[in-house]
DNA sequence: CGCTTTTGACCGGCGC
DNA sequence: GCGCCGGTCAAAAGCG
């Protein structure tokens, strides 16, 4: 054996650890690396026996692990009682020690990496199997209440059938492929927090409680939507918004195989909120590649996709309500292949978790108001109003014409219900279904009008007209469009400086309306921590929004706190009025209440300043909070922040 | 200069 | 087969 020096062994080390796992080859090169030559001459040699075999992930461990031993020998070497070097020679060796120290350091690091590298990816397989349980269950509950079903569509539930056993297929069939297919689908996914957090959203999903019974909707090809990814997504406006039953329809031969091979383009959740600005804040970074006038909607629908990873398939689109323009509808597709910035994550639980529902089929079939043959599925997510739809009936309802949703499942979040919105759409539609929408359960996450609800590139939700679109150029004409669109664009315009004329006025909802009823509210509270799921979602969304612990991604979120640290997070901005505390749930902004608005309120009342308030201030908004901070900063740019 | 938005053109699906 | 319409592309323009 050949003796080293130290300033050798810290090479070996090194090398060792980053670079010269490389085979068998270095067996005799590690073993030499760990002859010490001490200072006086005497040598001691770690009897540590470092072959990596082969250079994986777990050699990298257990060589990092010897280490540590190592630093043991030459201790004990330096110690030796014989060794009588000079002061100076021990000083040399000090300083070696140290730096050989410092290396063992640095593969410690590694180490922790890698497991937890390992970590997560023993989460994500124990998150596999949960999902598979719950769809076995689901699968269950399915072939019950398929029975009920019946008359309407025999063809469509054995279509569903097919679909969800498909996606099931995907899923329980291989966690393996799942993950596989998470990674390539679309784009290679990195097995990051966004993989958990698909999984989290997916269990959400498969957790949320529903009344009823589940119907084409539920079908949505979704199937591996990562919540996350898939979550995001709403769906536009009225003109698509509702429009599923074509698209299940159309969708679901196709689907089934798409679904599978493709699940990122079928479903699609649509989350209609009151935003003046061009489109909703929800942390991601979007590119606009196109607008246009559909049909039946003056407004012209944009169409953004995802940047953040050059080959997310995740495209979005964002367009006015026409009976509503204070509604901005935006309709997500496709999941995301990378991981989300903590900003995005709120939307993404949130629409994921939709999303996971639209795929469990855990939703309510209320087609008793509408038509029986309607294939249209809503839900209240206590309190979020979703509907998934085949489309005839929520065109009426939502978009007329709309034709987005054609091949697409879509489900649909509404976070406008608000009883003062003259216009709503969705209005209308509850007072056919008082049972769901007029629930007293029903949480409002809208934001007022005049305030922009947004999720900020902080990752919080944020309103106010300051958005970087708006400065940009005066966006509000960005809408313009194509062709035949400049009426429209007008009509877009006109309303848009309403609102921002209004701007400020905004009261909190309780001001307007008088306060909340106690009971929907005990019922909002109930509901919320009632259902786990949902108070992953909510955490997710909270959290994110408010800051909530640095890092804390939607994934932990899982856990079921949420009603608790949201309380508590709510209750250390103080600045809830004291009829507030409870009211968040419910309080609304100028009759548009968002959830986050609860937060808001106060900030509603004063003008939203930024750094006024406690709330705002600290980390921006909620996801569902109004807050005309949102600071554009100024280098966003609207898809930036969206 | 690089990135984003704008916007006319193009493509494919669907209904008639 | 034709036209409509949603969705996408890509050249040009805008912006920092």
């Amino acid at each position: 054996m050949e003796t080293a020096t130290l300033g050798n062994i810290r090479y070996g080390l090194g090398g060792l650890v980053k670079e010269d796992i490389k085979g068998d080859d270095e067996e005799a090169t590690c073993k030499q690396d760990f002859a010490l030559k001490i200072g006086n001459g005497s040598t001691y040699q770690e009897n540590v026996d470092i072959k990596p075999s082969s250079p994986t992930q777990n050699d990298l461990i257990s060589c990092s692990k010897q280490v540590p031993s190592i630093t043991t020998g030459m201790e004990r070497s330096s110690m030796e009682p014989d060794s009588m070097a000079s002061s100076s020679s021990r000083k040399e060796q000090d300083d070696q020690l140290e730096s050989v120290r410092a290396e063992m350091g640095e593969v410690r690091e590694e180490n922790q990496r890698l497991k937890m590298y390992l970590d997560r990816v023993m989460k994500e397989y124990q998150t596999l199997q949960m999902q598979f349980h719950g769809i076995a269950q689901q699968e269950t509950k399915k072939s019950t209440t398929t029975t009920n079903h019946a008359s309407n569509n025999d063809h469509q539930e054995t279509d569903e059938a097919e679909l969800v056993s498909l996606t099931l297929g995907s899923f329980s069939s291989n966690l393996k492929k799942d993950i596989e297919k998470n990674k390539t689908c679309s784009d290679v996914k990195e097995p990051t927090d966004h993989d958990q957090q698909v999984k989290e959203g997916l269990s959400l999903g498969l957790d949320w409680k529903f009344e009823a019974s589940k119907t084409n909707a539920t079908e949505l090809p979704l199937s591996n939507p990562s919540p996350l990814s898939s979550s995001e997504e709403p769906k536009e406006e009225a003109g698509e918004t509702c429009p599923p039953s074509k698209s299940l329809k159309t969708t679901r031969s196709s689907d089934d195989e798409v679904s599978q091979q493709n699940p990122v383009k079928k479903a699609r959740v649509s989350v209609r909120a009151r935003c003046d600005t061009p489109t909703m804040h929800d942390g991601c970074q979007w590119r606009k590649y196109g607008q246009k006038i559909a049909k039946g909607n003056p407004c012209p629908r944009a169409y953004y996709r995802c940047t953040i990873a050059p080959s997310c398939p995740v495209r979005k689109q964002v367009q006015r309500c026409a009976d509503d323009m204070s509604i901005l509808i935006t309709t997500y597709e496709g999941t995301h292949n990378h991981p989300l910035p903590m900003s995005a994550t709120a939307m993404a639980s949130t629409t994921s978790a939709a999303a996971s529902m639209l795929l469990s089929g855990s939703t309510t079939s209320r087609s008793g108001g509408l038509n029986p043959s309607n294939t249209t599925t809503s839900a209240d997510l206590h309190g979020f109003n979703i509907y998934i739809s085949d489309n005839t009936k929520f065109k009426q309802f939502y978009l007329p014409n709309s034709s987005l949703t054609s091949s697409h499942p879509t489900i649909t979040l509404d976070l406008t219900s608000n009883p003062s919105s003259a216009s709503s759409l969705f209005n209308k539609f509850s007072s056919n279904y008082p049972p769901m929408y007029s629930s007293s359960t029903n949480l409002n996450f809208c934001s007022s009008d005049s305030n922009t609800m947004s999720w900020s590139n902080n990752g919080f939700l944020s309103y106010g007209s300051s958005q970087p679109y708006n400065n940009r150029n005066n966006q509000i004409g960005n809408l313009s469009s194509h062709g035949r669109q400049t009426r429209q664009n007008n009509l877009y315009q006109n309303y848009m400086h309403k609102n921002v004329s209004h701007a400020g006025l905004v009261l909190p909802h309780h001001h307007q309306q008088g306060l909340p009823d106690t009971s929907t509210l005990d019922a909002a509270t109930k509901a919320i921590t009632a259902d786990p799921s949902f108070q992953s979602a909510l955490a997710a969304a909270l959290s994110s929004i408010i800051g909530c612990g640095g890092g804390t991604q939607g994934n932990q979120v899982g856990g079921g706190d949420l009603s608790t640290n949201a309380v508590k997070k709510l209750k250390w901005g103080e600045q809830f009025s004291v009829n507030n505390t409870q009211t968040y749930m419910q309080t609304t902004s100028k009759g548009n209440g968002c959830a986050s608005s609860y937060l808001n309120d106060t900030t509603s009342s004063s003008n939203s300043q930024p750094g006024n308030s406690t709330f705002l201030s600290s980390p921006p908004s909620l996801p569902f909070s109004n807050s005309k901070n949102a600071s554009p900063s100024s280098g966003d740019r609207d898809q930036n922040t969206e």
